[in-house]
DNA sequence: GTGCATTTGATGCAGATGCATTAACCCGCT
DNA sequence: AGCGGGTTAATGCATCTGCATCAAATGCAC
């Protein structure tokens, strides 16, 4: 027998547990006090940009994220609000939104970048 | 120069994010279906369990989880309403609190302790 | 003992999340 | 064209979380 089975799988799910839970604190804390971004809306931001076209769906975006419809759905509206994004119709398919990150944006997520990398440097050495 | 270290950061970061959200969605969805536990109840529970001893002060057990003070409060306080737990002066240091496991917590825990280990198998199989 | 900083747990409050529902829209079938 | 089922995003609601604050209790200096 293989050292015990279950208590690897409770001890990985703890390490899994640990790291998020420090990571994701310290994120948050950064992105909030440097950038005024949740990390919600910084992850929305990322996958945004990361996204080879200006513009993407909601439903694309929400696939992509750990997040829930509502969720992304304010998450959005919190950008737009703070104008770094804008939600516009979709001719093809009058449902959908296409979010698009503005100029504004882009600044904040390339600063907001810095930051999470001097934090995910800090927590993964 | 060894592939983008800045690069391999967010991936790293990414699969813990990744991991986190679908255990931790799946592990709250079971344990609430099964036994009417959020996550952090029973996580709380298993600490106190683990512990050998009965009785666990309020602030040593917010210092083995990743919630606030304030979130272990009320955790333990919907702990005590379900009847899982009692909330007993400590006679020692009169602010503390003892959180001491009743006999029908420690059932609910063997019970979603189950659940846990089968969610988790099947996630990091 | 007295006074003051610290510690401990509870609570008011604002913000974020998920579920269920809603409104608008699309598509296929007749 | 019209209807019904499915899809997309927004919203009402309840819940959970963290921050700031509070009251009670401790203990340290004097």
């Amino acid at each position: 027998m293989a050292a015990t089975p279950e208590t690897n799988l409770v001890e990985r799910w703890r390490d899994v547990l640990t790291c998020y839970s420090a990571v994701s604190c310290a994120l948050e804390r950064a992105l909030q006090d440097a950038h005024g971004l949740g990390m919600s809306e910084f992850e929305a931001l990322d996958r945004i940009v990361d996204a080879q076209c200006e513009k993407r769906r909601m439903n694309e975006l929400a696939a992509d994220m750990y997040l829930s419809q509502s969720a992304l759905s304010r998450a959005v509206a919190r950008l737009e609000r703070d104008g770094l994004v804008s939600r516009d119709m979709c001719a093809e398919d009058r449902r959908s939104i296409f979010v698009r990150i503005t100029d504004t944006g882009r600044d904040k997520h390339a600063q907001a970048r810095e930051t999470q990398r001097a934090v995910l440097a800090e927590h993964f050495a």
